[in-house]
DNA sequence: ATAAAGCGTAGAGTATAGTCTATACTTTAC
DNA sequence: GTAAAGTATAGACTATACTCTACGCTTTAT
């Protein structure tokens, strides 16, 4: 598929996703058969990718971050043990993040309430 | 306390806390009988301010959306209704989000199951 | 065959959230 | 009383993550 469908199905702008691709993040491959034009094809793989940074991102990890995600999970050949740890501590901040938004909601809740109490 | 204290017990840098207050997220009232110098003092709201700040940057809530929560919080007389709208819509983006992390967990969790296999 | 839409590259511009520097005055320690 | 450390203001600088513009070439539709 080309940027414009691969655009739709993830719902990232074309622009965004060139930005991804400067940055390694994902790659196109222009058809050799055709020499007319230079447009990069994009496969399944490139849809994952950009499934996977969306979610991550989120979570409020860096581009940088989740680019050696992708590259451990769909590239690594030899394993670096400062990677793996790299990653634990990783799972260790979604824990420490997943009580800061819980405290967070509980705030959010306990503000809503007083809204409603003063809208009386 | 002076900034100095505050800076020690949030955590937050000097700089930072300066940021914040002229943003207007937290207030330091100058001492009215020293009449050399104008040192700001900050009580313990100031803190609690931080507090709810730090927690909530981590859960990726933007300054602007912040400063929303702490006046609604602790100033707020007149109760709007988009205010309370804008809350509820935040609250469900910290369920949105909090599944975003299970996912990524989980990524992450089988990117080290896989280094860890690689490693033998 | 020509206009509109799509693709590519390169580089400029924007928004957010700091972070740092310069300058000047004040307080504290020795 | 002098140097070091603390405080204030203002503005410059940085990093990250986009977002947009300009330009030129290609494809598609009519």
């Amino acid at each position: 598929m080309l940027i414009n469908e691969l655009s739709k199905k993830t719902g990232l702008s074309i622009h965004t996703i060139r930005y991804y691709e400067n940055l390694g993040m994902i790659k196109g491959l222009t058809d050799e058969k055709v020499k007319s034009n230079n447009y990069k094809h994009y496969d399944s793989n490139a849809v994952e990718r950009l499934e996977i940074i969306i979610e991550a991102r989120e979570v409020g990890f860096s581009l940088a971050e989740i680019k050696k995600i992708l590259t451990t999970w769909f590239e690594s050949t030899e394993s670096k043990p400062e990677t793996l740890e790299l990653f634990e501590a990783k799972i260790k901040e979604i824990d420490d993040k997943m009580r800061y938004f819980k405290q967070t909601k509980k705030l959010l809740e306990k503000v809503c309430e007083k809204l409603k109490s003063e809208e009386r």
